[in-house]
DNA sequence: GCGGCGGATGAATCTCACT
DNA sequence: CAGTGAGATTCATCCGCCG
């Protein structure tokens, strides 16, 4: 018997043995939660319908549409009937949960306000809300608003006393600390890890990467421990249950998605002790926006730009545009006008006096690149 | 008078004149709010009172403690009253909002989800809710959650019908050309901006860093817009106004906070008119016929136009229509139809060959809107 | 085999002035 | 106030094809 197997628990099971099987259950959510034991769960991963409430079409600038999450499982009446249908199941997955279990919920901001004063009025207790940040986002095509480049997890206890789980060492260790901040850099879920029917087309629309869930289980629940997905849909939490040494328990009510779902989980081998701590983050270079630089003080509007021979003049405006003639934009864009060319780095063309003479505003930018090392991931 | 200050709106105020002086007022927000104006505010940023269930210090509307029994806390009662105090100055703030106007609040999980359902539920239409990442949180010592290494602003229309003000090519422009992110990565308020006491002890539990409020101001608000603070605290989003010209109305109850923010506003200079101008969108930009392009000489009528590829061919009319096979229309209307598309920007679908290749019909407009802003010079 | 290029696509509350 | 039409609008990534 290895070592890490001694190292589990008295209460845990033992790897390999024990662990009940994962399964895909077809039904209500609601209906069949309550066919539940009470108190049987350790665990509730939760990935609701957002009701997004979209209206019309949305086309890209290429003219190509955007397939858009339209589903009739999407549509509610009004705020009042998404109210409803929350409170209802957020009762129904207290009831199965152990007393020292703990709940993540899902969302964007078309319902996770909802759904976060919802779970405090149960008397669920709020530990963390954290940031899925997508580092490959949808645009926002139409140029109307910030690029909805995040979804919010909350994470609760079932009360306020609960003795919850939380493995702080196993994820600090190996990781730097960086993955124990509330903000997770994770791409969306893409390529071959994305759910493909006969067709070709995707088998369900809000599919979440397993790196995700990866992270929620590996934080918050221990091996053998039961988890439980009202929201099934594509069988993710199954399936990486299966894979690190959980038991699920996922009800999805779509007879193709809880089809597809158990195909899924017949494929997943659960992996062997010693790969189960690894967590790859993702580290990227960390990108600055000139305004930062100006927001942080380091260049003030209305500062003089200048070439290294000083032959061009500029002017940093306020919003982190520059002012060339009459002509207004990006450090790039400004420095490729200034010398007619097709593209420019503003970052190495543009300068600015110093005391100890001219400096080029990358200078800058790598100022604020020092302390944004390590924050990516 | 300058191009830039032509193409500001007539509504915006003349640069360097008439943008009132920005006060603090020393009282309840509530109450004060009520005797302002009806429709006289275009942006509101909120900060209000976080966590109410650690400080034990709820205050009603009228100024009244809330009851909250030692031995028998009532959390359920204690969400209630949060939620009528937030209800009342949100529909306090509604009030005094222009129909365009847009609101930010900023919060924590402690209460951001209480007040995002019920901006919902009073007919505000969230536009973004984005996330502060700090990169110098404070930690958590006792290891027992994730760092909370972000808040969570909401940014919301006054209804879903406004026509809130978005600066949206500026912040592009300031943002390596790219979108802005719901994700902003700016460091919290220390050193030199924090404000200290005689006794240099912090004047301001939560005073917030200045670049994060002018971010806000630069993206959602315009030169001479009315600011509303219900809860100004420590007074920075009157100095940020008044720095970017902005006119602040920032209302505060206590009284040691009101008198450091007077002194606070007292030092601030408002930048020069140069770095304030704002970036011109494209959508403002002033309307060029197609016909003009023809009449100024600029296109020949019969002229062969083409797409980028060189794939499909049309003629110009001296009408300024666009003949394109047997059909005859606008730039726009035989631009989608050569794509087979709903719809098409005839300017910048359309090229004509010139002695330096083929170059969008949008150029000749660029000639043209140059002319007339220096007409108007 | 590899690199470049074109096409596809992802939980989206995505226009606005004028008649 | 509803209808109309000009015209403005995308980033990261993956996959397949072609040279």
């Amino acid at each position: 018997m290895s070592s890490s197997v001694m190292r589990t628990q008295a209460h845990h099971i033992v790897p390999g043995m024990d662990i009940p099987e994962s399964r895909i259950i077809q039904g209500d959510c609601i209906a069949e939660m309550e066919k539940l034991p009470a108190g049987s769960v350790d665990l509730v991963f939760a990935d609701p319908p957002y009701n997004l409430q979209l209206q019309g079409t949305l086309h890209r600038p290429d003219h190509s549409l955007v397939d858009a999450v339209d589903d009739e499982w999407d549509q509610f009446a009004s705020f009042d009937a998404y109210d409803n249908f929350t409170r209802a199941w957020l009762l129904a997955a207290r009831r199965v949960m152990k007393p020292n279990a703990s709940l993540w919920v899902i969302g964007s901001y078309h319902n996770i306000f909802r759904v976060g004063a919802i779970l405090q009025d149960l008397g669920f207790w709020i530990l963390n809300d954290v940031v899925w940040r997508k580092n490959n986002p949808m645009p926002n095509f139409r140029g109307r608003r910030f690029t909805n480049a995040h979804e919010t997890m909350i994470w609760a206890a079932r009360s306020a006393e609960a003795k919850y789980t939380f493995n702080y060492e196993a994820m600090k260790a190996g990781n730097e600390d960086l993955q124990l901040r509330s903000d997770w850099l994770l791409p969306i879920c893409t390529g071959g890890e994305r759910l493909k029917g006969k067709d070709g087309r995707k088998v369900h629309p809000t599919q979440k990467p397993e790196a995700l869930i990866a992270r929620v289980l590996m934080a918050s629940s221990k091996r053998g421990d039961v988890v439980l997905d009202p929201f099934s849909g594509s069988g993710t939490t199954a399936a990486v249950s299966k894979r690190f040494g959980r038991s699920c328990v996922a009800i999805e009510r779509d007879l193709e998605y809880a089809a597809a779902s158990r195909d899924r989980l017949a494929g997943v081998e659960t992996l062997p002790d010693e790969a189960l701590a690894e967590l790859p983050a993702k580290r990227e270079a960390p990108r600055v926006a000139f305004s930062t630089v100006i927001e942080r003080g380091l260049i003030a509007p209305g500062a003089v730009l200048t070439d290294s021979k000083r032959r061009v003049e500029a002017s940093v405006r306020a919003d982190g545009t520059v002012a060339f003639g009459r002509a207004i934009g990006s450090i790039h864009k400004m420095g490729a006008l200034a010398q007619e060319a097709e593209a420019c780095n503003g970052w190495t063309y543009w300068h600015v006096e110093t005391a100890k003479g001219l400096a080029p505003i990358d200078s800058f930018r790598a100022v604020i690149r020092e302390e944004m090392a390590g924050l990516s991931a």
